[in-house]
DNA sequence: TCCTGTCTAGGTGATTCTACCTACGTGGTA
DNA sequence: TACCACGTAGGTAGAATCACCTAGACAGGA
């Protein structure tokens, strides 16, 4: 029996984790070592015996999987993440990749698909997903910034202001809710109409409720 | 070896599928048979053998399991669904009984307790799980109104203008839009916030946005 | 017929939001 | 160093809103 490529899972799903592993395990050359549901978990077990690559699904129940990326890469800049995503989110696709992962895998693709996927990530190559990439090569033509672009441009606490429009809260209670002055808010709602190119506050606030009912779901 | 019970898989995601699949066969009593990944693929196979019972994901890649639930429950009235979900929608709950479903199982569950949802509605019972189980206690346990008995006392004009509400429209623009002066509009956002008991237009319109980004989606 | 609900809309005063302006400390970058 | 983005926030004038009130026309039920 050949050495065979340890693999650790990181899913709140019992039933995917469980599942997933039990696939894995069929294939000739993959070991599913360890699993865990949450990135306390993960980052407990993988401090005891470090696998030969993660899986970590970028949804994990409440908190995110970036940050449990960007955390594993720190701590351990030679162990390869590969995401595995229920939604093909193109905006996510930089994020992921810049907080360390090598892959992008949608929970709609094959076992094959995954298995070569992880074989991919092990042999130091990146592996994104088809439809991942379609989106990709879709934004890459249209030389208009897509939404997704623009709302990148968004400094961290602009879409935290844009959430909360996007929930229904006023500027006042965004305010109240922040800890800053009304004027703050006005401020930051200001700078987004510019980089979303938006010309009224009514077009900035559909846009937040549409981004976020889109998105919520990821 | 005694007769397995027959077990029918309806999931878009090709992973989980065969990993519920997998792990569901190494119960005893349980085997499946068959899988689909979205209801037209579910109901040909169905019509050339009957299962004992189909598991059905809520959400189908763009199709609801509702419908697909429905249609199983008119033409095979005697055949058991259970239904298994990524969220615990308490509002769901209702139609997806209504719908012919005899249970709800989390996919946060753990395999035995898929298994045992599974055997539980084979017995002819219901199953419910424990997450959801509470929202219902909860629900139950208190004598308020649910939002949907209060939506369902809108006129159709209000429920239009809590629609465009939900949308992001400002007063100003949902006059525009309904061809009304602001006057009405401001009428009609006042009837609703007595109707829907709520205080403010912020609650209103937070109301709004909810209630249609979730309705969206099923 | 009387009552109720719906849709419409005017009035008013207080509050809030909007749009555009300036400004300052911090931190990063050319 | 000079510049720029970020987060913060004040000022101001005008527009829009909110909350609460009244009220007419019309339809349907008791």
């Amino acid at each position: 029996m050949p050495d065979k490529a340890r693999v650790f899972i990181v899913d709140d799903h019992p039933i995917v984790r469980h599942g997933v592993s039990r696939l894995l395990n069929r294939e000739e050359d993959l070991s599913v070592t360890g699993e865990a549901e949450n990135s306390a978990g993960a980052l407990e077990l993988l401090e005891k015996e470090l696998p030969d690559i993660v899986l970590v699904d970028l949804v994990l129940d409440g908190e995110s999987g970036l940050d449990l990326i960007e955390t594993i890469h720190e701590r351990w800049p030679d162990l390869p993440v590969l995401v595995v995503s229920m939604h093909d989110a193109p905006d996510y696709l930089e994020k992921v990749l810049k907080s360390g992962a090598k892959g992008f895998v949608n929970k709609k693709e094959s076992i094959q698909r995954l298995a070569d996927a992880i074989r991919r990530v092990l042999s130091g190559k990146v592996y994104i997903g088809e439809n991942m990439m379609d989106v990709l090569a879709r934004s890459l033509a249209s030389d208009e910034e897509s939404d997704d672009e623009k709302v990148s441009e968004l400094s961290e606490r602009e879409m935290e202001v844009l959430e909360l429009i996007g929930q229904g809260y006023k500027p006042r209670q965004i305010a109240e809710a922040l800890h800053v002055s009304p004027k703050t808010v006005n401020s930051h709602r200001e700078n987004m109409k510019r980089k979303l190119d938006l010309d009224s506050t009514s077009e900035l606030d559909r846009f937040a409720i549409q981004w976020f009912s889109e998105r919520k779901a990821a």
